[in-house]
DNA sequence: ATTATACTTGCAACTCAGTTGATTTTGGGA
DNA sequence: TCCCAAAATCAACTGAGTTGCAAGTATAAT
């Protein structure tokens, strides 16, 4: 992830600058252990440095459409972000239905899945997005 | 589903009156295809009767707590519902990513995943979210 | 070096699904 | 019939995300 990834050369990849708030928002991801809302991406540049919330939305979202990070809707209606560098596979997620927290799980095994999973005849899946949601270890020691 | 449930009597089950907007919610749900959104649903029972948005909202919000919905995060932030009747199974979902239509898929199998999809120990999972995403047959078509 | 151009950021106002609190209506029981 | 809790309504609000446009900044052209 962070270590391995070199932001300022991916973004040239893309053809984007290397602007201070898109490194900002790739290195914030990239530090991450979970997946982060714009909000939570917000308030830490904002540790550093000066920056309007659009900016950031329109950073994440012309991100989101490169595939250079994820936008994951985890619950009604906050998103959130994690990077989707070649370190960063998808994987599945688990909420915690208490604190709704959010941790990323190992990635599995889904190609067994995959062909029993495309529904109508015709569809093609390009993608799969498994969510588990329960209690987790922290709450559940709580209660 | 809508056949042989009957919501009168699902209704006074969960120790709630019958009322004419609670019955349409549930029979509206119940002759869907696939999971509706809340505007979705209010359009149809206004195709039928004078009814305040916020009474269906305050209805889908209180059939989740009740589980007698559910309420799934599709994308962004919109919700959808459907039916969680004994005759409507956990199932999962495919999203087409252009016209945005949602498919309901046939139940799989999940308990070999189970375990492997709890995470760090303690955790315990309630519920396996599963959303496919790509592009549907009709819009495979016309492309 | 100066200007032109495209890219990037900021600002204000907006959208819209969903929520809140207060008030009014309804319907089944005393 | 009257009462009261449950249910519905209304207006106003919330907040994540969006839009249009102006202003700033880096890169390319002259
Ligand atoms: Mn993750
Ligand atoms: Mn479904
Ligand atoms: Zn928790
Ligand atoms: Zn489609």
């Amino acid at each position: 992830m962070s270590d391995r990834c070199n932001f300022s050369h991916w973004l040239a990849l893309e053809g984007l600058r290397a602007t201070p708030v898109r490194l900002a928002v790739l290195e914030i991801l990239g530090e991450a252990t979970r997946a982060l809302r714009a909000q939570e991406i917000l308030d830490l540049i904002r540790t550093r440095r000066r920056v309007n919330k659009v900016t950031v939305y329109r950073i994440l979202e012309d991100f989101t459409r490169r595939s250079m990070v994820r936008k994951l809707s985890l619950e009604g209606r906050v998103n959130h972000f994690e990077l989707a560098c070649e370190h960063h596979p998808p994987h599945p997620h688990f909420q915690c239905q208490t604190c709704r927290e959010v941790q990323c799980l190992e990635p599995v095994a889904l190609n067994r899945m995959w062909t029993e999973l495309q529904g109508p005849v015709g569809n093609r899946a390009d993608h799969i997005d498994i969510k588990v949601e329960g209690l987790c270890h922290k709450c559940r020691d709580i209660s």
